[in-house]
DNA sequence: GATGAATGAGGATTCATTCAT
DNA sequence: TATGAATGAATCCTCATTCAT
C-alpha cells in the first residue's frame, strides 16, 4: 500500500529542497502521488485486459512506462496494487454518487430507486472497466483475496445501507443476506450487460432491474403500510 | 476429449477399476481410460483449489501422481482437460437428472419446479466442486475459453428448455435472455450458498429460490389461465 | 511376403501358421521388412519436412502409423534410421544408375558426362527429397554423424570412381580432393536448383554444369592430348 | 538487435569495459551492453559447437554464466540472438575488409582478386567460427530463418557488388545467379577447408580458388577488351 | 527515487526411450 | 511383434521480486 497521505519522511539526499515552498516535503509527495496514479491507471488497464490472475507486475510497469523497480518502490506486490486500486475506486464511487448508492427519499418508489442504482452502477463500470475485473477477482471462491474482499465488503455495505432505508424492520442477518443477494444479482447482470451491445444491452439492463425489483418488492411491502406484503419469512 | 479416437469404452466402468476383463486384446486402452479418469479427477481437485487460470498442468500431473509427459499423452493442453472435464460433468448431470433439469409437469407450480431445480443444481455442485471453478472460468470477461463456454452453453440450453415449458409464448430472444438471467442468478446464488454453512447456507438457498421464483413468476402468470399471479405466499 | 497387403495383422495368436509356405520364418522377416520400409518412408517424409535435427522419432512413428515401441523394435535410435535410409538410397542409386554415376566411355566429352551426371543427380533428388536432408545432415561440421558420413563417403567414392576415368594420372590425394570439391559444388548447386522453379531452375542447373565443367576441364586436359590445359599454375 | 531502443553507445567500447565514464547518468546501459556482448559470445560458442538447431537458449545462458531470465531480458528468442550475431559479424566484416569484399582495381587480375577474397573470407571464418554455423543455419531448406537469410542476403549482395565490377555487362539476373553460385561454392569450399589442416587445408584453399577462378574466368573475358573470351562452350 | 539488470523457480510442452502387456 | 502408456529430463520462456547503481 502506498504511503498513507502523510507518513512521508524527507528521506535522504536533500539537494533540491531550497526553493521555499511552504512544505518542501510536499513536492516529493506530489511526485510520488503522480507515480502512484500512473501505476494504478496502468494496472487498471492491464487488469481489465488480461484479468487479475494473469496480470503481471512487469506488464503493469511496462504499461506505466516505468521500470519494475519503480513499481516495487510504491507497492510491495500485485495484491497491494489491486487493494489500492479498489480503494480508490470505492472513494471515487463515493465522491461521485454520495455516501449511499442513491439518495433515498422514503417515498421513492422501489423501481425508481433500483433503476437509478442500476444505472449508476453500470455507468460506473463502463467508465472504470477494472471494476469488473476486481470484483470477479481471482477465479477461486475459497481463496480469499484482500483486494477483492475489500471491494466486496464496501459494495456490500453500501447496498446494505441503501436497503436499510427500504427495509427498516429487517433483522441484521436478513439485511445482510438480502444485500448479498442483490450484489450477486448485480454482478451477474453486469456480466450479461457488458457482454451485449445496443438494444440487447438495454434489454439486459431492464431485465436486471426487473429481477431486483421483483426480488425486493415483497420485502419492502410493509413500507408505507402496503397491505399485501407476504414474503418468505 | 482425449485425442485417441477409438473410444471403445468397456461400458461398465465407473470411477474405479472394478470392471472385469471381457476383452483381453484391448486391455491397455483400459489402463489409459483409467489414467484419464485419474487425471481428470486430479484436474478437478486442482481447478477447484487454485482456480482455472492459476492451475498448472504440472500441478495436475503431480496431483494425479504421474509425470508431466503422461498428462500430455492424453491431453494436448490445459484447455483440453477443462473441456473434457466439463463434458463429463454435463453428461453426468444429464445421466443423473434426466434430459431437462427437471421433468416438468405442466401443472407443477413454479415454486416447486424452481425449488427442485435449485436443489439439484446445488447438490450437483456440492458433489462436483469443479463445476463452480469451470463455470467461472478464467477471470477475464472477454477471453473466450472453450471449456467455459461449452459448459455455459449446455447449462443455458438446459435452462432454456426448462423455461420453455413454462413460457410457451415467449419469443426466442426473450427466452434466451431470461435463461441467461436465471443462469446468472444461479451462479451468483451458488457462490453465496457455497460460502456459508448450516442454517445460513439453507437461508441462502431459500433466498436464491425466492429470487428466481419472483423473477419468473410474472412471466408465467398467464400459464393455465391463472388470473391472480400471487405466488410466493 | 505372402500376407496380402491389407494390413490385417491378427497379432499375437499363432494359430494360422499351418499353411505350408516354404519358409515359415520368412513370413516374419517379410513382415518386418515391410515395417522397416514403412518406417523408412515415414522417416524420409519427416526428415525432408522438418530436417534431421528437428525430426522426432515419435513423429516418424506417427507418420508411419505405428507406435513408438514398434519403431524401436527395428531401430535403436534416430541415427540408425538415418543410416539405414541413407544406405537404401545409395543402393537405389546404384540400382538405378549403375555402379558409377555414369557409364563413362573414355571418349565421352567432359560436358556430356558432367551434364548427364548432374541431371541424374538432380532427378534422383527430386524423387527422393530426403536425400538433400540427409546430405546436409545435422548442421554442425564437427559433429560426426554416421548417417551423413556414410552417405557422403558413398557419394564421394562414386564421384571418385567417375573422375578416375577422366583423370587417370591424378594422384590419389588429388583425386580425393577433386572429388570432394565436386561433391561440394554439387551440393551447393543442388540447393540453388531446389530453391528455384521453372526457367530459373533450369538456369541454375546449367550454371552448376558450367561450374563443374570449367573446374574439371583443365584437369582432364591431358586426356586425348588436349594442349591448352594451362590453369592456375 | 536487442530491444532497448536507445543505443547511445559511448563510441569507444570494444569487447571489454575500458572506456571511461563520460556520461555517468547512463552507466547502467553499459552493463547491459556488456551482457549482450557476453551473451553473443556465448551464443557464438554454442552455435558453433552444437549447431543452430540444436543450440538451446538455456545452454547459451549457461555458457554466458547467467540465468535464463537474463538472456531473455535482452533477446526475445534464439532467432533474435542469431540475427544480432549475424548483424555484428557483417558489421565487423565490413569494418575489417571495407565495403566490398575486396577493393577492386579494374586491372587486378581475376585470380588475384578471387584469391584475396577467398583468403579474407577464410580468415574471417577462422576468427569467427560461428559464421559457418549461421551460414548453414537450420538444416531444413524450406524453413526460412531470418538470421540465416539476412546473413545470406548480405553476403550475396557483397559478392554481387564485387562481381559487378568484373562483369559490367551482365544482366542483373545473371549477376544474381553468378553471385549465388559463387557463394555456394564458397560455402562448400569453406566446409572442406575447415575439415582439414596444414598442407591439406592449403590444398583445399587452392582448389577453391581454382574452382572460382575457372568458373568466373569465361564470364569476365570481355573486361578490358580481352579478345579471347571463351565462355561456356 | 528511479533504473534496468539479475535472478531462479516455475510455467507449458516435447522427446528419445523403456516397459508391461 | 506390437502396442501405447510411462517417464523425466530438457525445451523455451515468464514472473514476482531484489539489488547495485
Amino acid at each position: 500500500m502506498p504511503d498513507s497521505p502523510e507518513k512521508q519522511a524527507p528521506e535522504s539526499q536533500g539537494q533540491d529542497e531550497q526553493q521555499g515552498q511552504e512544505q518542501p516535503p510536499r513536492r516529493r509527495q506530489a511526485r510520488g502521488e503522480r507515480r502512484i496514479t500512473q501505476l494504478l491507471e496502468a494496472a487498471a488497464t492491464v487488469f481489465s485486459t488480461t484479468g487479475y490472475t494473469a496480470a503481471s507486475t512487469n506488464a503493469i510497469a511496462r504499461e506505466a512506462g516505468v521500470s519494475p523497480g519503480t513499481l516495487y518502490q510504491f507497492f510491495p506486490n500485485k495484491e497491494a496494487i489491486a487493494i489500492e486500486l479498489g480503494d480508490r475506486l470505492m472513494h471515487e464511487m463515493r465522491d461521485t454518487y454520495g455516501e449511499a448508492l442513491a439518495p433515498i427519499d422514503p417515498v421513492t418508489p422501489l423501481e425508481e430507486a433500483v433503476g437509478a442504482a442500476v444505472e449508476r452502477f453500470i455507468d460506473f463500470n463502463c467508465q472504470h472497466p477494472v471494476f469488473f475485473a476486481l470484483m470477479h477477482g481471482p477465479d477461486v471462491p475459497g481463496r480469499i483475496t484482500e483486494a477483492h474482499d475489500a471491494l466486496h465488503a464496501t459494495l456490500h455495505s453500501r447496498i446494505e445501507g441503501l436497503l436499510s432505508s427500504f427495509l427498516p424492520d429487517a433483522s441484521p442477518a436478513d439485511l445482510t443476506r438480502t444485500a448479498h443477494m442483490c450484489l450477486g444479482m448485480y454482478k451477474a447482470g453486469l456480466e450479461l450487460v457488458l457482454a451485449h451491445e445496443g438494444a440487447e444491452r438495454e434489454a439486459y439492463v431492464q431485465e436486471l432491474k426487473n429481477a431486483l425489483v421483483r426480488y425486493l418488492d415483497p420485502l419492502v411491502g410493509e413500507r408505507l403500510g402496503r397491505p399485501d406484503a407476504t414474503t418468505t419469512a
